[in-house]
DNA sequence: TCTTTCATTAGACAGAGTCTAAGATAGGAT
DNA sequence: ATCCTATCTTAGACTCTGTCTAATGAAAGA
């Protein structure tokens, strides 16, 4: 039993089958995948669901506060099932590779008051950005 | 004359009107426009300027380095002609505006060695989230 | 002015994501 | 266990950003 399945039930969030396949995915993984990787994965154990099946579900956990949606390239979000800890994102600009990172300072330290133009700051996250090990070797 | 216009120059870049019209929007911006938008404000001053030519232009002022492409919302990129001083973004939840702001530590000093998963890290930028003080006001 | 090379254009195309309307089903009520 | 109803799933059309193509047009050096 994933831990995320049990967080979306105490929201009252109906459960189905395919709910269920996308959330134990989402849960076991330690990168973030796209919605077509989730899809493409969702297919190996049940062919027939679909991809508004996926969006909406995943939309949906991120309405519920339980998934964070991340955007590095532009093209295609992602989905990160760990939003307890505050975190930060390490991008390979070879393969797109997503994982999560801590860092030792808390970034909105960084900015002063000046540097604020009058805007109420709530929110700082950092992104990362090099190449993977495998994204290294390749040249 | 703008500065972006005489930047460009420098790289032995053809200038044509619909170049210069799209640097000179670009430069005097004091927030990041999308492609749509500066599209939309060249036809004002060249209404049979093509999509194409603007998403050439910005995609090769990019590629020059004169121009940093910034995506924050997984829709439309923004484009920030600021790429001398290395700065962050400050963003607005309620109205997407988008404007440079400088912190007073380097974040990439904040990842220690053991969070790096083997990656070669190269760059770090920080996207700070509020609401500007339009959208305070505005509840 | 001529020429070559590069830029511009309209419109077709592509990828990611959303919407719609019809049929299917989870889970409470009986 | 069965029914019922709200809600979920589905296929496919649609939207929005952005890219590509092939033909036409223009910048800038000779």
């Amino acid at each position: 039993m994933s831990d995320l399945v049990a967080r979306l039930r105490r929201h009252q969030w109906r459960m189905t089958p395919q709910r269920r396949v996308i959330a134990e995915m989402l849960d076991g993984a330690h990168v973030h995948y796209t919605a077509d990787e989730i899809l493409e994965r969702a297919c190996e154990h049940m062919p027939e669901i679909s991809r508004a099946t996926v969006y909406n579900t995943l939309n949906e956990m991120v309405a519920l506060g339980e998934v964070a949606e991340l955007n590095f390239d532009g093209r295609s979000k992602r989905y990160d099932p760990n939003v307890d800890h505050d975190h930060h994102h390490l991008i390979c600009d070879g393969c797109g590779t997503t994982r999560d990172v801590h860092t030792t300072a808390d970034p909105l330290d960084g900015l002063p008051g000046d540097e604020r133009h009058g805007f109420t700051v709530t929110e700082a996250s950092i992104t990362f950005r090099g190449r993977c090990p495998d994204c290294v070797d390749a040249g």
